[in-house]
DNA sequence: CTGTTAGCGCATTCAT
DNA sequence: ATGAATGCGCTAACAG
């Protein structure tokens, strides 16, 4: 449990170690380090010899300590590194960075307000130059641009109601309405909801997608067929056992996001190998793609959508918003549009 | 395609500004920030009021410049953070990370030797404490000692011959030689193999306890059943395609990682989906968990183990060698355990 | 208890 | 074309 602070014993080579052992000053060395421009060419070369010799590498820290010079990090706070979606997002965010000459440093939240505003702190510490967030649902009050210092963010995936911010959504909406079609489509008329706890910004909208599209058929969620609050596949495995040891169970389900549906899909197979199958088995209509969605025994229709275009997108924001022709520009709220692929 | 360097327009406040609004000297600041240690509590007070409203976030580069002091990063590079697999491997380091008060910078090399090269020298350059690397194959020379600066290094998941570097690595041989004799065993003798290029370690390591395992009945890895080089999915399904298309195809694929599963598994479904099914669809044993496995149209064994843990233990070994007791000590290799999971 | 001095590694500015 | 001085934000070490 300790903290950093400690010095480690191997100290790394400075500008000035380089510049002794090739006989030049401090500011050859720096000059050679910043492309040569106003260096004879073999002084270059014996800085350059001297650099490998030592195993130099510029202290990029105190680099940024410089005025006019940034660390070209970009701050990204996710729920969890783990699930599959979060990992591409961070790809995507990682690929844009990269293009851009930036690295990332990231952290999970884990869906606590308390270490997301933890992480926020410490990345605005290091001085990143910007944040790319998936606001785990606090009050946001640790997001307003001064607590920020200035640093640009963009948020991805959840909004944050009544803040002029750069946002990356989904058709939250839409999606979760058109799956819920393709279901009623199909036929079904008691279709069970899974979802996240109802502070996550998703959670809501998606459950009004689903709503929407059940009025349009004259009905209405049915409480004792809606589980909120899962948040990893565990408890969406012993939400979905509840579901389905109903007196009438519901004959399809729709998932508000990854975890629940594998979840579902577990005691869906748990049920089938172990022949314990009162009915039939519920089909099942996902809002977040997984893979191998295609090979399930029961019916799965996908609310599609790419995870790493969205942090794509979302670094994009960022770094329009990093472009200095940016400044004081209205906040952009971009919604990526999602694709059903209906079952097969 | 920008380079850091730019000065963001708006500046964050230092701790001088800090001083001026709370009517003190810098080091009450200082002081104040570190704990308030021989500090009155009424200017602890004064300072902790400006320092919110002045938005003040303490500038921890500045501060790791100082003598004695450390960033608190730690580098992690992997192959590909969108890889569930990966994924929890960095969330295992991330999690032991924060225990230990520290922040992890990532990057994805996507198997590219230059891009790990590039990514372990900029790492380096930010002051990270250590390294956590799956390294990407190639010679491993910019992971000596004297060109790392001194950094630890902890390399995961493959090995690096004859360099004396901590490691963790999975009993790859002993888990590939057991998944593929439950294949055996199930009456399997025509076993396709599905790897990763060559030059990747656990692909070798894996292609020998496969091999092995053959052996033990008197066979030998039949060259018309071998795709190696597959690194991602799209390729693996190409690859299964081929396999299946031969006169005599296989009853049986040995995968060596969750990537070439889930490819293999996509062309299964494909087949059985479009009903060119020529024979019976072939059993499965795959190196590496991967989600809905239970689920499959096909017979899976899996070759078990947790990414996650696999990252802790990386974690483990890096605060190990960090702790000043281990300085100089002998590198460790450590091998997990795995756990076969028959098909059901 | 509080403030002043000095220097961490680097690069901009100003000499030479 | 090269070097010396200076200061980025911070905090040990040393006054007071």
């Amino acid at each position: 449990m300790g903290v950093p602070g400690q010095a480690r014993s191997n100290k790394q080579p400075t500008i000035r170690e380089v510049a002794v052992h090739a006989g030049v000053s401090p500011m050859t060395v720096s000059r050679t380090l910043s492309g040569g421009a106003n260096v004879r060419p073999d002084l270059q070369e014996k800085v350059l010899v001297s650099i490998r010799e030592l195993g130099y590498h510029r202290n990029e820290n105190a680099r940024s300590l410089r005025p006019g010079h940034s660390t070209g990090l970009i701050g990204v706070a996710i729920t969890n590194l783990g699930n599959p979606y979060y990992g591409n997002f961070a790809l995507g965010v990682e690929e844009v960075a990269a293009q851009h000459g930036r690295r990332i440093i990231i952290g999970s939240t884990g869906e606590d307000p308390a270490r997301e505003r933890q992480l926020v702190s410490d990345f605005i510490g290091r001085q990143v130059e910007g944040l790319v967030l998936v606001p785990s649902g606090g009050s946001g009050d640790h997001l307003s641009p001064d607590r920020l210092g200035g640093v640009p963010l963009v948020l991805a995936s959840r909004g944050l109601d009544g803040r002029d911010v750069d946002t990356v959504l989904l058709d939250d909406v839409g999606g979760a309405a058109e799956g819920t079609r393709a279901l009623l489509e199909a036929g079904h008329t008691r279709i069970a909801f899974l979802g996240n706890a109802r502070s996550v910004f998703t959670s809501e909208r998606r459950f009004e997608g689903f709503a929407r599209a059940l009025a349009e058929r004259g009905l209405v969620p049915d409480d004792e067929l809606v589980e909120r609050g899962q948040q990893d596949v565990a408890s969406a495995e012993v939400a979905t056992r509840r579901l389905l040891d109903l007196e009438h169970p519901p004959t399809a389900i729709f998932s508000a996001n990854n975890r629940n549906s594998i979840g579902a899909l577990h005691e869906i197979a748990r049920r089938l190998k172990t022949g314990e199958v009162a009915g039939a088995m519920p089909a099942l209509a996902s809002f977040d793609a997984f893979e191998l969605a295609g090979l399930m025994p029961v019916p799965v229709t996908i609310v599609d959508h790419d995870p790493r275009e969205l942090g794509r997108q979302a670094a994009h924001l960022l770094f329009a918003r990093l472009g200095d022709e940016s400044v004081g520009r209205a906040a952009r709220i971009v919604e990526l549009p999602i694709r059903v692929v209906a079952a097969t």
